[in-house]
DNA sequence: CGAGCACTTGATCGGGTTCAAGACCGGTGG
DNA sequence: CCACCGGTCTTGAACCCGATCAAGTGCTCG
């Protein structure tokens, strides 16, 4: 799941990314990805992905490192390797909204726009593959194939906004809490990290500012469904006890 | 803006629709339709056009009547070209999130689904381009530069929702309504509509239901915006007096 | 061992909801 | 032309869920 990263350089500036040669080989690297079947690449053959991973660079991110800000010209779009990322958007006055949180496989980029309209920054160490806008666009235009695909994944993702706008404008606090552990326990699972302990990456404030909540109020409804004997709550994560129940809480 | 919608039937039921011969002719209704430049139909040439409105169906709604409900098999997608739709979501128990508004020149469908993941209904009379499933996919499948069209509306589509996160997680009622009415002023210039009195087509429970807050609430805010002499609530809309005050109370 | 940060817990507050009338408005029939 | 009716919208009063304010706890790391 790591994505078979070996480089040695841990970090990388905008400039150095940029001043690189097309030379510097990583050929072969695509082909053993991990979470290749998973993203947007799984739509590509054996001769798309060589020249598919010559236009990518391989970013690397310590904990709260920005992948891009919001407001920024949208140069690039990426795609997840390793990690977990949160994407956000920000208030003038500081309020914040978390609209998603990306995993491996994960597809970052909506294209025609001119700028990022929201910001992404890494919660655990990320990897992930930046490609630049104009060579990207170049590319899936002559395949229809790969077009489709990446369709699909931004269709996938406007479905889970709408399924968030319910929750956000409609969902009390303790379902909104219930359906955050449903819906990322599936999301984990989705990527092969199928645990009867839920892991928690992010941060209370972080999961706050997703579900529309302040901090206290996650911590409060968590600390009641431990003991109403739903869950438990360990370091970096919960252990659902009683599934059923917040799938319930979670429903529809 | 009526899309040229000359027929003389006003009520149309589902089974008339599907009983029509293919050889009912609409041919040239595609290359006279007003909402074309605004709609996914914009990226089509002439021969495409012809190809395309092959495998449309004309639907016309009466207010309240829904063009499609969650849960239904997807069996369609839709075009509108004249009238406005909500589009929502509904709790188990009836809380209801209004996800969308839909005016002419709007795509509705997300492909890869095999069931319609919110409802569509009509709120004023509504014209509509109805698609199968199939035939569809098949003709975009060849049609690469349409597919980047589809893409670049899902993108905007996904970037609205994105922004309506922050607004439901993260805004006062206050800043929702002014939002909302901004928002909506400049969705109707898009289209053409552009009058110093803004139309509001649909009920205040619509835009409570939008705006994840109570049509008292609603009723409440733009009265007191109404006293504080930032509009005039007129029959059927809202005159904006002090655009650069909404605009603000609307900012980011 | 102590400083800093994330999280939890308690007490109080308030924005928005809920409950309950009342006003308005378009349509309908006398 | 106007009385009546049903639905939508507005307005008022009380309440409550989640926010805010304020400690307190516990964990990690130097």
């Amino acid at each position: 799941m790591t994505a078979g990263c070996n480089c040695r350089s841990v970090e990388w500036t905008e400039n150095m990314i940029r001043t690189i040669s097309p030379l510097r080989a990583n050929f072969g690297r695509c082909t053993a990805c991990a979470v290749r079947s998973l993203s947007i690449c799984g739509a590509l053959d054996e001769t798309d992905l060589v020249e598919f991973e010559r236009i990518a660079r391989q970013v690397h991110l310590a904990p709260s490192e920005a992948l891009f800000s919001a407001g920024q010209v949208a140069s690039s779009v990426h795609n997840l390797t390793a990690g977990v990322a949160r994407l956000y958007k920000l208030l003038p006055d500081g309020r914040r909204q978390v609209i998603g949180f990306a995993l491996p496989g994960d597809f970052l980029g909506t294209m025609p726009s001119i700028r990022y309209s929201y910001s992404a920054d890494a919660i655990k160490r990320v990897s992930a593959c930046r490609f630049p806008v104009d060579a990207f666009k170049h590319f899936i235009e002559q395949r229809p194939h790969f077009l489709l695909r990446i369709n699909e994944f931004a269709s996938r993702e406007l479905m889970l906004a709408q399924q968030q706008m319910l929750l956000l404008g409609r969902r009390t606090a303790e379902e909104k809490v219930a359906a955050f552990l449903v819906g990322w326990r599936a999301r984990l699972a989705h990527i092969g990290d199928e645990r009867q302990t839920v892991s928690l990456p992010m941060s209370r404030q972080d999961i706050a500012d997703y579900l529309g909540l302040t901090i206290e109020t996650v911590s409060r409804t968590l600390t009641r469904f431990e003991r109403e004997k739903m869950l438990v709550i360990v370091s970096g994560g919960v252990r659902l006890l009683d599934c059923p129940r917040a799938e319930a809480m979670a429903a529809a």
